[in-house]
RNA sequence: GGGGCCGUAGCUCAGUUGGGAGAGCGUCUGGUUUGCAACCAGAAGGUAGCGGGUUCGAACCCCGUCGGCUCCA
C-alpha cells in the first residue's frame, strides 16, 4: 500500500481539499499517520483476498449491458453471470470475484428521486462480490466473510450481526422476494417483535435454538400452523446449515446470530429458476452496540453490509423448488458503504461518516468547488431526512426509497445539521444536497456513457438525459450555474477511478474522455435551451395568472410546462414563489396521475420469452459447412407447454412448436445475421422454420407444421430423425450480404479514417437475406466522393475474387489473445468475446495450415498452366502486427461466409443517414438484388436526363429519323423542321411537371444505387427549378394580361351611387394576378366593387373585392361570392372586403356576371347616398 | 410501448370560425454616419418537412410518413 508521508505538489491542493473536507480524518497519502484506508485500498484488499483464496478476478462487465436488452442498466454484481446460474454457459473459473459497476435508475430499482436528499442512495455505485459456481459453498463463503471483515479490516466484532433465513411454515403466503416497493414496505412490520425474542433465547443447545426458530421464523404471528409447543410443518425448511456454521466457524457472539423471513432471507431471481436462502452482515452502528433489535428493520443506526446468497434449489414452473446439483455462492457488498464504515471507524465517527464523506466523492466534490464557486460541502442533510426514522433495505445493498416524497420537500426543508455540529441554513443545506447530486450523477454519466450508452429520449439514453438533467438543474437552481459545467468535471472522475476502471481512458480507441464530455456538453447546452424556452413560456403563464386567476397558475399550466416542454415542476414552482405566484398543485398531480395512467393501460405486456433451453448442447457447427442435415429432434414444444415426448398431443398443419435437435445446419440469431429459414422434413409431416434462434448452448427453431401430423412419441419413446434443410434462397443472399458487410466495414475504415478524419467504429449491423445494414460512429453524412470511393473498394475486392478464410470447425478456432494482435481486427466495442474466437479473414489466409493449403492450391493452378514454380503464402497470425495487413479485412464472426468474394456478384449502397448523434447509418445490397438496383437506377437515370434535356432528344431524334430517312432515299427534313419541333416544347413543358411528378414518385420507393438517386435527384431538382421559373413567367405574362383587362373593364365602369363597379371576365390566371389587379383598382378609385372572374381548364376561378367604403354600403364580398359562385355551380366564401369562390360550369359564367352586376345595383341602389 | 408538442425566409419565431404568407435579426443595394447589436430607404430571400384526403379554396381541418422536442412506462 502507498503510504507516503510526502506528498507531491499537484496531488497536495487535492488531498488538502480532501482533508478539509473529512474534517477529522486524515489524508493517508499525506499524513504519516494513517487513520484509514483509502478507498482504492479498501477494493484492492477484497480483491485480493479472494485472489488468496484461488479466486480469479473478472473485470466489471459493461454498466451497460448491450447483449441483454431485458435489462436497462447492470443493477447488482451477478448480472454478468447469470447465464452460469441458468445452466446455459459453462464458468471459465469455478470461484471468480470482482467489482461491478452498477446503476439503479430506471427500472425496477429506481432510487433517482432520493439521491442527495440523504447519504445513502446512489444511481451509480461498485458491487464487491465473490462467486462460486458448483465449487465451495456455504461454510467457505461465512468463514470468509468473517475474517475478511474482522482480522482483515479489523471490524469490532461486537457491533456484528448476522441473519440467515428462518424458513417458511406451512400455510404461510409466502412472498416472492424482489418485488416492488410497496412490497418492501410491507415487511417492516412483520417479526419485529419474534426476533427480538430470538435474540434473547440462549443459542446452547440445538433444542433450545429450534425452539427459538419455531416461534420466529416466519414472523407471522397469525399463521394457524405456527405452535411453539409442537412440531412445524415447513414449506421451506429453515437454514440451519447457515445458522450452524455461523455459530461453529466464526467467533461471532451466538446472540447475534437472527432468523429472517423468507422476504428479507430467501434470494429469488425471478418466478422461476435458480434460488436459495441467504444470510446477510449487519453492523450495529448505535454508539452503546445496543442496535441488536434494529436488524433488519430498516434503521438506519444497523445497516446490512454484506450479503452472501446460497443458490441451491431451482424453482420450477409448478413453484415446487428442486436441489441443485451444483450449488452457487453469490455474494454482494456495497463499496461506498463499506468505505464509509471502515473510514468512519478510523475517524472515530463510525455512524456519522456517510458514503459522501468518503474520498470516493471528496475530490469531486472539491471539483464541484472549483468550478462553480459555491461554498464548501458541510454534509448538512434536509430536516425531513434529519428527522425521520429512514430505513435502509438490507438485500443485496439494494436500496430503495423511503417513503417517496413529493419533490416540494426540497423546498420545506428546515435547517437540522447532520453530524457536522453546526447549524446550517436553508441554502446551505440545498448547497449539500447539489453537491451529492451533481458528484453521483456525474460518476454514473460518466460510467454509462463510456459503457457505450448516449442520451436519448427513450429507454435507456432517457433515463441518463433526465439523471444529466437532475444534476444541471441543481446546479443552476442552487449554484447559480448556468451554463455547461458537468462536463469539465468529467476528468476529475477519471483521474480518481481511470486505474481501476481503465475503460475510462482507454474505451472509444483511447478518446473516450473527450467523447464523454463532448456528450454531456452538448446535452447540457440543449436542457439549457429547454429551460430558456420554459422560461418564456412560464412568464406567459405567469402573466395569464395574474391578469386572470389571482396570481394562481393553473395545474394545467404546469402540467403542459412540464409534459410538453420538459420544464420541471420545481423550478416552475420556485419561479412562482419569486414572482409572488401560487400553482394548483393538486390538479398539477392529478394530469400526472391522469398520464400515467394512460402510459401504463395502454402499454403492451412484456414479452421476455427468451427461452434458456431444454438443458442439452446443439451441434450447430454444420451451419458452415450445410444446407442439409439429417437430425435427431431432442425436444419439441409448444407454447402453452406441451411437449410431444411427454404429452399425447400431435401437432396438425398451423400448430406452432419449438424445436429443438441433437445438431443442425441451421443459423440462429446471432452477431447481426438473422436466424435461418427453411423446412423440418420428418416421417410424413413437414414443418416450415419460422426462424432460428439461441437458447444457452441449444438452438431452437421456431416452427410451422406445414403438412401432415407430427405424432408425440410418449409411448413409443422413439423421437423422429427429420432432415433440417435450410432454403437457399434464403441463406444464399444472405451469406452474400455478410460478407459483403465485412468488406463495407473495411472500406469504411479505408476511406473514412485512413485517408479521412475521426475514427470509425461498428455501432451495429443487422445481416437478412435483402440487406446489410450498418450502423457506425461519424460525424457528418457521407459526401458523393465518400460514397463513390467506398462503393468502389466494394468492387475491387468482389472482382478480385478474394478467398474467405473462416474456420469451419471449432477445434480451428484461434486463441483470441493472439488473434488480438492483428492490427487491422476490426471487433465491436463493449461485445465480450470467448477465450477462442472465429476469425474471418477476407484475402489473406490467418493460420500457416491455412496457408498452406491456399498455396498448394495456388501452385496447383499454376502447375496446370505451365508455370511450375512454387507459391509461397504469408498468414495473419505469423506476423500480426504487420501493417500490411491494413489492407484487408479481419474480424471475429461467427457468421456464414461466401468462400470466395467474387460470389458476391455486386455490391451497391442504396442508402445513408443518421440515426442518432455521431452514428450513421448505411444499407448495401448485392448479388441479383444489387444487379437489379443498378439497372433500375439506369433505367430511371435516362428517364431523368431525358427529362431535362428535351430539346437536345428531341433534335436527336430528328437528326436520327433523318438520318434513317436519307439512307432509305427520302428527303430530309428542312431546318425549320426542327424549330417546329422547338416550337412544341410549349406542350411539352406542360407535361414536365407531370413526369416530373411521376418520376419523383417512382424514386420514391425505388431501390437504386445511392450515387445515382443523388444525381437523379440533381437533376430533378434542376427540372423543377427551370418548372418553377416558366411557372413564374407564365404567371408575370397573366397578370399582365389581366391588369390590361381589367384596365379596360375600369375605362367603361359604371359609377352607381359613387361606388364604382366592375364586373368582367379576365383571362386565365393564378388567384394572385385577379387580387393584384382588384387592389390596384381599388386604389385608383374612391369607392368600388370588383368582382373578376376567369376560367382555366373548365374550371372558373371568382374573385370579389370590395374597397373600405363599399363594405360601409353594405356590399359585402362574402355574401356576393355567396350568391355569384352557385350559379356557376360551385361555393365560396371569404371576409367583408375579400371573397373567393369557385365552380364547375364555365357555361353559365356570363349569366353569373349579369346577376353579379344586379346584385352591386340593388345593394348601392338603396343607399341613402343615391342622388 | 403509450401520450403531448413542434416543423413557415439564412436564424429566432408570429399568424383562429379555412379566404391576401408576416415580424425581428441576418444578407444585399443606395443614402446617412468615424464607435459598443448605429440610423434611414429599398431589395432579394418561401416546394409552408414530405405524401395523400376533405373543400370552390388548406400554413390552418383529416389521414399517413419523415425529422426534432418532451413526458410517462
Amino acid at each position: 500500500m502507498p503510504r507516503t508521508s510526502a506528498c507531491l505538489p499537484t496531488h497536495r491542493r487535492a488531498c488538502d481539499a480532501a482533508c478539509q473536507a473529512w474534517r477529522r480524518v486524515e489524508c493517508p497519502r499525506h499524513s504519516s499517520k494513517v487513520p484509514g484506508m483509502t478507498s482504492r485500498e479498501i477494493r484492492r484488499q477484497f480483491i485480493d483476498f479472494f485472489v488468496s483464496q484461488g479466486h480469479a478476478f473478472v473485470p466489471s462487465s459493461p454498466v451497460v449491458p448491450l447483449d441483454d436488452p431485458t435489462l436497462m442498466f447492470t443493477n447488482a454484481g451477478m448480472n454478468q453471470f447469470k447465464p452460469i446460474f441458468l445452466g446455459s454457459e459453462r464458468p471459465a473459473h469455478p470461484r471468480v470475484a470482482n467489482s461491478q459497476k452498477c446503476i439503479r435508475a430506471g427500472g425496477k430499482h429506481n432510487d433517482l428521486d432520493d439521491v442527495g436528499h440523504d447519504t445513502y442512495h446512489h444511481t451509480f455505485f461498485e458491487m464487491l462480490g465473490n462467486w462460486s459456481f458448483g465449487d465451495y459453498f456455504k461454510k467457505e463463503a461465512i468463514e470468509w466473510a468473517w475474517e475478511l471483515l474482522t482480522k482483515v479490516w479489523g471490524i469490532d466484532k461486537s457491533r456484528l450481526h448476522a441473519t440467515y433465513f428462518g424458513g417458511l411454515a406451512k400455510g404461510t403466503e409466502a412472498r416472492r422476494h424482489g418485488g416492488t416497493q410497496e412490497q418492501s414496505r410491507d415487511r417492516e412490520g412483520a417479526g419485529s417483535e419474534p426476533r427480538a425474542s430470538a435474540r434473547a433465547a440462549p443459542a446452547g443447545n440445538e433444542a433450545s435454538k429450534r425452539r427459538s426458530d419455531e416461534g420466529t421464523a416466519i414472523g407471522n404471528r397469525q399463521s394457524p400452523t405456527v405452535n411453539r409447543q409442537s412440531e412445524i410443518e415447513w414449506d421451506l425448511e429453515p437454514d440451519y446449515e447457515a445458522r450452524d456454521l455461523w455459530a461453529s466457524v466464526t467467533d461471532i457472539d451466538p446472540s447475534h446470530i437472527h432468523p429472517g423471513s423468507m422476504k428479507d432471507n430467501f434470494w429469488e431471481m425471478g418466478d422461476t429458476g435458480p434460488c436459495g436462502p441467504c444470510s446477510e452482515i449487519h453492523i450495529d452502528l448505535t454508539p452503546d452496540k445496543s442496535g441488536a433489535p434494529l436488524v433488519n428493520k430498516g434503521d438506519a443506526r444497523v445497516i446490512e453490509i454484506w450479503n452472501l446468497v446460497f443458490i441451491q434449489f431451482n424453482r420450477g414452473a409448478d413453484g415446487a423448488l428442486t436441489p441443485l446439483p451444483a450449488k452457487h455462492v453469490d455474494t454482494g457488498m456495497g463499496f461506498e458503504r463499506l468505505c464509509a464504515v471502515l473510514q468512519g471507524m478510523a475517524a472515530g465517527r463510525l455512524g456519522a461518516f456517510s458514503n459522501y464523506d468518503t474520498d470516493v466523492f471528496t475530490p469531486i466534490f472539491e471539483a464541484i468547488r472549483k468550478r462553480t464557486g459555491a461554498p464548501e460541502y458541510t454534509g448538512s442533510l434536509p430536516e425531513a431526512i434529519q428527522n425521520s426514522e429512514f430505513r435502509i433495505e438490507n438485500s443485496d445493498g439494494a436500496i430503495p426509497a423511503p417513503e417517496r416524497r413529493s419533490n416540494r420537500t426540497a423546498f420545506e426543508l428546515g435547517p437540522l445539521p447532520y453530524g457536522r455540529g453546526s447549524v446550517s441554513t436553508h441554502d446551505q443545506i440545498m448547497i449539500d444536497v447539489s453537491y451529492r447530486v451533481i458528484a453521483d450523477h456525474l460518476r454514473c454519466l460518466t460510467f454509462a456513457l463510456t459503457d457505450g450508452a448516449i442520451p436519448s429520449n427513450e429507454g435507456r439514453g432517457y433515463v441518463l438525459r433526465r439523471i444529466l438533467r437532475r444534476a444541471v438543474r441543481y446546479g443552476r437552481q442552487y449554484l447559480n450555474m448556468h451554463e455547461p459545467f458537468l462536463c469539465d468535471l468529467v476528468p476529475t472522475v477519471v483521474e480518481h477511478m481511470g486505474d481501476v476502471f481503465p475503460e475510462l481512458r482507454t474505451a472509444h480507441n483511447g478518446r473516450n474522455v473527450q467523447r464523454v464530455q463532448e456528450l454531456i456538453r452538448d446535452e447540457e447546452a440543449s436542457f439549457l435551451s429547454t429551460l430558456d424556452r420554459g422560461i418564456r413560456l412560464f412568464n406567459e403563464a405567469a402573466e395569464l395568472a395574474r391578469t386572470r386567476h389571482h396570481g394562481r397558475i393553473s395545474g394545467a399550466d404546469a402540467f403542459k410546462l412540464h409534459d410538453t416542454y420538459g420544464f420541471p415542476i420545481d423550478l416552475t414552482e420556485l419561479m412562482a414563489e419569486e414572482e409572488g405566484l401560487t400553482i394548483d398543485i393538486g390538479e398539477y398531480e392529478r394530469l400526472m396521475e391522469e398520464a400515467r395512467g394512460r402510459a401504463k393501460s395502454t402499454s403492451k405486456k412484456f414479452i421476455a420469452q427468451k427461452s434458456w433451453g431444454p438443458g442439452h448442447t446443439t451441434d450447430d457447427i454444420f451451419k458452415y459447412t450445410h444446407l442439409e442435415l439429417e437430425a435427431e429432434i431432442r425436444t419439441c414444444t409448444t407454447d402453452d407447454g406441451f411437449n410431444c415426448a411427454f404429452d399425447t398431443i400431435d401437432l396438425t398443419p398451423g400448430d406452432e412448436c419449438e424445436v429443438h435437435l441433437n445438431r443442425t445446419c441451421f443459423y440462429a440469431e446471432q452477431g447481426g445475421q438473422v436466424g435461418d429459414r427453411g423446412y423440418l422434413n420428418g416421417p410424413g409431416w413437414v414443418m416450415e422454420v419460422l426462424d432460428t434462434l439461441i437458447a444457452g448452448e441449444s438452438v431452437a427453431h421456431r416452427c410451422r407444421v406445414s403438412r401432415g401430423t407430427v405424432p408425440n412419441w410418449f409411448k413409443s419413446g422413439a423421437p423422429p430423425r427429420v432432415l433440417a434443410v435450410v432454403s437457399d434462397g434464403f441463406r444464399v443472399p444472405t451469406m452474400q450480404n455478410h460478407t459483403a458487410t465485412h468488406i463495407l466495414n473495411w472500406a469504411l475504415r479505408e476511406v473514412l479514417e485512413i485517408h479521412g478524419s475521426g475514427k470509425v467504429d461498428q455501432k451495429g449491423s443487422l445481416v437478412d437475406p435483402e440487406k446489410t445494414r450498418f450502423d457506425f460512429s461519424h460525424n457528418a453524412s457521407l459526401t458523393e466522393e465518400e460514397i463513390a470511393r467506398i462503393e468502389d473498394l466494394c468492387a475491387e475486392r468482389i472482382r478480385a475474387g478474394l478467398p474467405v478464410y473462416a474456420a469451419m470447425r471449432e477445434e480451428d478456432f484461434v486463441d483470441q489473445k493472439a488473434a488480438r494482435q492483428i492490427n487491422t481486427l476490426r471487433a465491436v466495442f463493449g461485445e465480450k468475446y470467448p477465450d477462442k474466437v472465429r476469425v474471418v479473414s477476407i484475402g489473406v489466409p490467418i493460420t500457416e495450415e491455412d496457408a498452406r493449403q491456399a498455396a498448394a492450391l495456388k501452385s496447383a493452378r499454376a502447375e496446370a498452366r505451365g508455370s511450375g514454380e512454387a507459391v509461397e503464402l504469408d498468414w495473419l497470425l505469423k506476423s500480426p502486427a504487420d501493417p500490411k495487413w491494413m489492407q484487408y479485412s479481419v474480424e471475429f464472426c461467427g457468421g456464414t461466409h461466401v468462400k470466395n468474394t467474387a460470389e458476391i456478384e455486386a455490391f451497391t449502397l442504396i442508402s445513408e443517414e443518421g440515426v442518432a448523434k455521431g452514428v450513421r447509418r448505411v444499407v448495401g445490397i448485392s448479388g441479383d438484388a444489387a444487379k437489379r438496383a443498378l439497372a433500375l437506377g439506369d433505367e430511371l437515370l435516362a428517364e431523368a436526363k431525358a427529362l431535362s434535356e428535351p430539346r437536345a432528344s428531341a433534335r436527336a431524334a430528328t437528326a436520327a429519323r433523318n438520318a434513317s430517312e436519307s439512307s432509305r432515299g427520302l428527303k430530309p427534313a428542312a431546318p425549320d423542321a426542327v424549330d417546329a419541333i422547338d416550337n412544341r416544347q410549349s406542350s411539352i413543358d406542360s407535361s414536365l411537371a407531370d413526369r416530373v411528378a411521376a418520376l419523383q414518385k417512382r424514386l420514391a420507393d425505388a431501390i437504386i444505387p445511392l450515387r445515382v438517386r443523388h444525381q437523379i435527384r440533381d437533376i430533378l431538382a434542376e427540372a423543377q427549378k427551370t418548372l418553377k421559373e416558366s411557372e413564374k413567367a407564365a404567371a408575370k405574362d397573366a397578370g399582365a394580361a389581366v391588369m390590361g383587362r381589367v384596365a379596360a373593364l375600369l375605362a367603361e365602369a359604371r359609377t352607381v351611387s359613387g361606388v364604382t363597379v366592375v364586373v368582367g371576365e379576365v383571362p386565365a390566371a393564378p388567384v394572385d394576378a385577379l387580387r393584384t389587379a382588384i387592389d390596384w383598382v381599388r386604389n385608383k378609385t374612391a369607392a368600388s366593387a370588383v368582382l373578376l372572374a376567369c376560367v382555366d381548364e373548365g374550371k372558373v376561378t371568382l374573385l370579389a373585392g370590395m374597397s373600405k367604403a363599399a363594405v360601409d354600403r353594405g356590399l359585402k364580398a362574402g355574401d356576393l361570392i355567396k350568391e355569384i359562385a352557385p350559379l356557376v355551380g360551385g361555393k365560396g366564401g371569404g371576409r367583408p372586403d375579400m371573397a373567393q369562390g369557385g365552380g364547375t360550369d364555365a357555361t353559365r359564367l356570363r349569366s353569373a356576371l349579369a346577376e353579379a352586376a344586379q346584385w352591386m345595383d340593388r345593394r348601392t341602389g338603396g343607399t341613402p347616398a343615391e342622388v
